[in-house]
DNA sequence: ATACATACC
DNA sequence: TACTGGTATGTAT
C-alpha cells in the first residue's frame, strides 16, 4: 500500500527493535484514515506511482547497446570518482539522543522511566527511548501518539533549556575541533584529523583505553599492528590517521569526547568516525544510543559496510526516493552500485552522481560552517480563515516576524516567497524577484500582500 | 524565473 | 477534534 509507506514508521530508524510494526501501522492507519491529512497523503502517494510508472515504461524500452553505453560510462565515473576519494580526514558526527527528551528527563527526575513526548496534541518532536517502544516518534502527532501510548506524557518543549544544553556540548566539541559544523542543537560534524595530529605521548596516555571503546574488529587489527599502541607514525615521524592503529586511537578520542559531554550535560552522545561526512552520519546511528561507530579509512572497508546498506540510511535517500528505488529492485548500496547503467539512464546527471558517490562512500569531508544562508522566513498553520482581512493580517504579521529577523542579522533579500496551505493540506507558493534586495518591511509587506491577492 | 517536491532536524 | 516550522536543494516547465 503506497500510502503506508509514506505515513507509517520507517522501520530503520533507532528504538524501533521491539516495536509490533504491524499493530502500529495498524493504529495509525485507523486513525488517519478519511482524514483530509490522509486524502492529501494519498494524492501525493498517486503522484508518486505515476513518477515510477514512467520510470519504468521507460526503463522497459532501453535497448541493449544502450544499456552497454550507459555502463561505460558509468564505469568510466566511477574511475574518475575513486581519484576524489580522500581517505586522509578523521571526521566525526555527533548525534545527542533524543536530545529534547532527554533535557526533560535529566531536569524533571519524576518522569524518568515514563514514556514521554517533546510537543502537544497536534505534533511532537521528539519521543523519549521509552516511548518509542510503543512506537511512538518524532514529527508524530501528539493524539496519534496518545493512542499508542496512552501512558504517554506529553511535555511542553523548552527551548532555551535545549539551547544551553546544546553550547555545554558545542563547548566540548570546540575543545577538539574549534571550527566545527553544528547542523542543529544537537548535532554537528568535527574535523578532528588537526587535533589527533597535535597529541602528545602524554595525551594519548590519558585517553580511554581501546578495548572499552571499539568494535572488535578495529581492536583486534589495530592491537596486531606493529609500532606500539597509539603511536602509528609514517616515515616523516607523523601520525598516520589512516591506519587501523590511527582509527583506534580516533575512537578513543571520540570516546574521551563524548564522556566529556555527559559529564558536563549528563546527556549521552552517539557518534560515527568516518573520513568523510556521509559515511560519519551513517556511522553515528549504527550503536545509537549512547553508542559510537568507526569505520576504517580503507576502501575495501567502505564498500563491505556500504554493500547491504538501505539506501534509507543514506542522508538525502527520504521516503519517496526509496520508494522510487525499490520498485526498481534498488533496496541497498550494492544495487545502486549494479544497476549503475540504469541509473544512468533513469535519473537526472545530478542524481545519478549523487547515487553513485553515495553508493561508493565517496562524499565530501568540509565540515567547516557554510558560507551564508540563502533565505529566512516564518510560517505558521492556523484555524481555517476565508476572510480575506484575516488572512491579510496572518500574512503581515509573517511579514513583520521575518523583517524584524532580518534586521537583527543583517540581511537583505531579493526574492519574497509567499506558502499557502489549505485545509486539504494542498501547498502553494508564489513568489517575485524584487528589483533590489532590501530588508525593507514595507516592501516586504507589499510584495507579500501583492502575491496573496493574486490567489483570492 | 517560477512552482512544486523532497529531505533534513 | 487534532498532522509543525525553518532551511536547503532537486525537478519540471
Amino acid at each position: 500500500d503506497a500510502v503506508l509507506s509514506r505515513i507509517s514508521l520507517c522501520p530503520h530508524k533507532a528504538g524501533m527493535d521491539s516495536v509490533n510494526k504491524n499493530k502500529t501501522d495498524e493504529v495509525i492507519r485507523s486513525m488517519s484514515e478519511g482524514s483530509r491529512f490522509y486524502d492529501n497523503e494519498r494524492r501525493k502517494a498517486a503522484q508518486t506511482a505515476q513518477r515510477v510508472q514512467v520510470m519504468k515504461s521507460r526503463a522497459a524500452v532501453l535497448s541493449t547497446g544502450a544499456l552497454q553505453q550507459a555502463e561505460a560510462m558509468a564505469s568510466a565515473f566511477e574511475r574518475q570518482l575513486e581519484t576524489e576519494r580522500d581517505l586522509s580526514r578523521v571526521i566525526v558526527h555527533c548525534d545527542a539522543d533524543a536530545f529534547y527528551a532527554a533535557v526533560e528527563l535529566r531536569d524533571q527526575p519524576h518522569l524518568r522511566g515514563k514514556p514521554i513526548g517533546i510537543g502537544g496534541i497536534g505534533m511532537l518532536s521528539t519521543a523519549s527511548y521509552e516511548a518509542r517502544k510503543f512506537g511512538v516518534r518524532s514529527a508524530m502527532p501528539g493524539y496519534i501518539a496518545l493512542r499508542l501510548c496512552p501512558e504517554l506524557i506529553l511535555v511542553k518543549p523548552r527551548f532555551h533549556a535545549y539551547e544551553a544544553a546544546s553550547r555545554q556540548l558545542q563547548a566540548v566539541m570546540a575543545q577538539y575541533d574549534p571550527n566545527f559544523r553544528s547542523v542543529s542543537l544537537d548535532e554537528a560534524y568535527l574535523d578532528i584529523t588537526d587535533y589527533m595530529a597535535r597529541l602528545t605521548p602524554g595525551d594519548v596516555a590519558q585517553l580511554p583505553p581501546l578495548t572499552t571503546v571499539a568494535d572488535p574488529p578495529l581492536v583486534q587489527e589495530a592491537n596486531s599492528a606493529d609500532s606500539k599502541p597509539g603511536m602509528a607514525t609514517d616515515s616523516a615521524g607523523a601520525r598516520n590517521l589512516t591506519t587501523l592503529e590511527g582509527r583506534a586511537l580516533a575512537a578513543r578520542v571520540v570516546h574521551q569526547m563524548r564522556t566529556r559531554m555527559h559529564e558536563t550535560t549528563q546527556l549521552t552522545v552517539s557518534a560515527g568516525i568516518a573520513c568523510n561526512r556521509m559515511l560519519a552520519k551513517i556511522g553515528s546511528d549504527q550503536n545509537k544510543p549512547d553508542g559510537q561507530f568507526c569505520l576504517p579509512a580503507d576502501r575495501a572497508a567502505i564498500l563491505a559496510f556500504l554493500a547491504n546498506m538501505p539506501t534509507r540510511k543514506i542522508p538525502g535517500i527520504g521516503k519517496v526516493t526509496e520508494q522510487i528505488l525499490r520498485e526498481l529492485d534498488i533496496t541497498n548500496c550494492q544495487a545502486l552500485l549494479q544497476q549503475r547503467a540504469l541509473l544512468k539512464l533513469l535519473f537526472t546527471p545530478i542524481s545519478f552522481d549523487f547515487f553513485m558517490r553515495s553508493a561508493l562512500g565517496i562524499a565530501s569531508n568540509n565540515t567547516r560552517k557554510r558560507s551564508e544562508r540563502k533565505s529566512i522566513g516564518h510560517e505558521t498553520t492556523f484555524r481555517e480563515l476565508n476572510q480575506v482581512p484575516d488572512l491579510e493580517d496572518k500574512c503581515l504579521h509573517l511579514c513583520h516576524k521575518t523583517a524584524l529577523d532580518m534586521e537583527r542579522k543583517a540581511l537583505l533579500g531579493r526574492s519574497v516567497c509567499l506558502k499557502l496551505k489549505t485545509v486539504d493540506f494542498k501547498v502553494k507558493q508564489r513568489s517575485v524577484l524584487l528589483p533590489a534586495h532590501t530588508a525593507d518591511e514595507p516592501v516586504i509587506k507589499r510584495a507579500a500582500l501583492g502575491l496573496l491577492h493574486r490567489e483570492l
